[in-house]
DNA sequence: TCTGGGGTCCTAGGACCC
DNA sequence: TCTGGGGTCCTAGGACCC
């Protein structure tokens, strides 16, 4: 008799270069052809549909490349410019999202007919818990994932009758390794996993390929001597944690006896709601400041009604930064209050910017509320308590005058020579703020 | 003319309370 | 006067993911 299945059964969905194929299957004429999707949507107008590669000129970024530009070198992630020399006669096509998420929701439905344990991974990813389906556990013949198998193949079916597209299916015990899985036979694969195949399917691939372990922590393993998952599997306890921390170092150690009790959550609630935008040429805090303040209000309106539109508020705002030397800031101010509204928002947003120093030209802005609730949700705003009417002031003003200034700590008041630059961006100066210390 | 946009989670320090 | 621990909230930054 063989073992046992395990008690769960967790398979990771993946769709095949998910935007590229969406739009392959509405320009069949492009199949086969190296196409990538990317760049801004701010210039469907001028550009012809799938225009070639060659010569672009901008800051836009690959987001999804077919198995034919991939080819070439080029990957998801890399800047236009760098794609446009290794694949010059690439198609290039914009980032249509509203048809993304059309054709996503397709897909979920398709799997949902079979499989409703559904985790939404994103636009082009799930887990779906097939422990409870039916026929997952029927043995095919000799063959004790014989009903596993055909069940994930049906969810392949079901996706394509329902999209035209592939995907690719990891099958195994937990979230961990189905996420492995399903990358181990792109596109359009099926692989089980279970735990006697983790020693030859798992083991010989690089540390990276653990979701979690991303490019800082892998190159800190490499340098440790540690460059497989199964090299991962073979360091003490002791010893990770010494190197990673008692919490991250006993994570690394399950990950890598591809152990993971994490369950399919199939609700969940957002966190933070943001927009943000890189500009087609980085901005002077000075001489740019007018073209500044409406980029500024434009996004705090966009998260308002972003937050509105999906029925959420926030007492949590903050903003992002991002200089031309790709140094990134974040400043955040808790209100009273939660709001949805982006005059508010606008408001603790300028508050926000009034913290920082703008010494260089500005290459991104990005306004985030966060701590979220429902309007209705009754939170039981305590009454300004004194405690908090402190912090609040406290953050608004600065520091009092006089208070030691704190190494990594830029909450100070300014020094001098920024304060010119901030005042002159009377940006921050308006939409009724408290007038603050200003003076000192 | 390197390096998008929308997210989550973790860490760490300080304030403040008990 | 000094020491001190637990807990929560707030803020800044960073790693990571799709």
């Amino acid at each position: 008799m063989t073992s046992a299945l395990p008690d769960r059964l967790i398979a990771h969905l993946d769709m095949d270069a998910f935007y590229a194929s969406v739009e392959l299957a509405r320009r069949p004429g492009l199949r086969g052809q190296a196409v990538v999707v990317g760049g801004r949507r701010s210039a469907p107008a001028d550009a012809p549909e799938g225009a070639p590669l060659t010569g672009y000129v901008g800051r836009g970024v690959v987001t999804t490349a077919t198995y034919e530009a991939r080819a070439f070198g080029v990957h998801s992630g890399m800047g236009l410019m760098k794609a446009a020399v290794l694949a010059p006669h690439a198609v290039l096509l914009p980032a249509d999202f509203d048809e993304y998420r059309r054709v996503s929701r397709l897909f979920k439905a398709a799997v949902a007919e079979l499989a409703p344990a559904i985790e939404d991974r994103g636009i082009d990813e799930i887990y779906i818990d097939l422990s409870d389906v039916p026929g997952a556990r029927d043995p095919v013949g000799h063959d004790p994932l014989g009903g596993l198998r055909s069940l994930a193949q049906e969810l392949k079916n079901n996706v394509h009758a329902a999209t035209g597209l592939s995907c690719s299916i990891g099958v195994s015990p937990n979230k961990l390794l189905s996420k492995i899985a399903s990358d181990l036979d792109k596109p359009d694969g099926l692989t089980v996993v279970m735990p006697e195949d983790i020693p030859t399917r798992i083991w010989p691939l690089p540390v990276g390929r653990i979701h979690g372990v991303g490019p800082k922590a892998s190159a800190r393993l490499v340098e440790l001597g540690v460059r497989t998952i199964g090299d991962l599997a073979r360091q003490p306890l002791d010893w990770l944690v010494e190197q990673f921390g008692a919490h991250h170092g006993l994570w690394l150690q399950e990950a890598a006896h591809g152990r993971d009790d994490r369950p399919v959550v199939r609700e969940s609630e957002p966190v933070s709601m943001s927009r943000e935008t890189t500009f087609e040429h980085d901005l002077h805090p000075r001489n740019d400041r007018a073209r500044l303040g409406e980029i500024f209000t434009t996004l705090c309106q966009r998260v308002g009604d972003d937050l509105a539109r999906k029925g959420y508020v926030g007492r949590t705002v903050g903003i992002k930064l991002r200089f031309d030397d790709f140094r990134t800031v974040t400043r955040d101010l808790t209100i009273p209050a939660p709001t949805d509204d982006g005059a508010e928002i606008r408001a603790a947003a300028g508050q926000c910017l009034k913290r920082i120093t703008l010494s260089r030209r500005i290459r991104l802005l990005g306004v985030r509320v966060g701590n979220l609730s429902r309007p209705g949700a009754a939170v039981a705003e305590p009454a300004l308590t004194p405690r908090d009417a402190g912090r609040g002031k406290v953050a608004a003003s600065a520091r009092p005058t006089g208070s030691p200034p704190r190494p990594g700590n830029t909450t100070g008041a300014p020094r001098r020579a920024a304060i010119s630059d901030l005042q002159t961006l009377s940006l921050f100066d308006d939409e009724g703020l408290t007038p603050g210390p200003a003076g000192t």
